[in-house]
DNA sequence: CACAAAAAGCAACAATGTTGCAAAATAGAT
DNA sequence: ATCTATTTTGCAACATTGTTGCTTTTTGTG
């Protein structure tokens, strides 16, 4: 895990800082994506908010994490796979929503459709967002 | 116009108020979907903030109005098409954010497609947002 | 260990969203 | 048209969330 964070960091050439060894580990044991506000609260008091904002930013332009839209103005953010590069992703799944535990997920392995748009729309890219009962909650 | 407000009001058993008929007319006027911030400069001065929030909400309960998801931190909202009543949306089109002008639209003729999820999970609705640049912006 | 560069923390602020309550407007009955 | 119960608005105070500039601390590098 800690090797995991390091190369992440690395290879994206940032810096070793406690405050986003913190946030990536706090990704990388959740299997649900995170809100700003969730990452603070998971992080107890230990980082200012600036930071937080700070190391989202950096890690979304690097192309380590990305958003997920949502219509509750609590913007998330999952690890993204592989070969996200600065300003590339190669990412293109669908997200899960779960009105009960009200956590967002990517389901890595459904891919988003292909959408025919109106004549005269230029298409740059497509998110799904899928709402429902998650696995868990339905057990 | 005019009639149409009222007709969509009385229809919702909602009381005719200006701040109602104002927050309306905006949407009929307007083909993008519009922001609280939007509304409230649009509508000027005129009505207090906490007005604007409850009546948006007032109009998302009645189905007058339904939210479009994003990864900014500033819900859309836009009209609903006709059956559209409280609780129950007919309304699964695409919406696309204009990457330009910022806009966003309902694309009522693009249907949401089926999507196919994995085992477990349980499917209560789907939401598509496509992004690019919108008509009016590549010409 | 020393140094330059990068990041974190702090403070002050701006914007956004919420709640309770008093005043005003509305619908409906007389 | 006027009165009244009910609904809606506006206001004030507050909580939360997001932003910016600047100083201090930490990091990577020699």
């Amino acid at each position: 895990m800690k090797e995991d964070i390091t190369n992440i960091l690395k290879r994206n050439s940032l810096s070793l800082t406690a405050s986003r060894e913190k946030i990536l580990q706090l990704f990388l044991s959740n299997d649900g994506a995170l809100s700003h506000g969730d990452i603070e609260k998971k992080a107890g008091e230990r980082f200012d908010r600036v930071t937080v904002y700070r190391t989202l930013q950096t890690f979304t332009e690097k192309g380590i994490i990305h958003t997920i839209p949502t219509a509750d103005n609590a913007v998330r953010y999952a690890l993204c796979k592989d070969n996200c590069s600065e300003g590339h992703h190669h990412d293109h799944h669908v997200h899960f929503i779960c009105q009960q535990c009200k956590q967002t997920f990517c389901l890595d392995d459904v891919v988003t459709p292909d959408i025919k748009l109106p004549r005269g729309y230029a298409l740059s890219h497509i998110e799904v967002v899928a709402e429902g009962v998650c696995r868990q909650c339905k057990k």
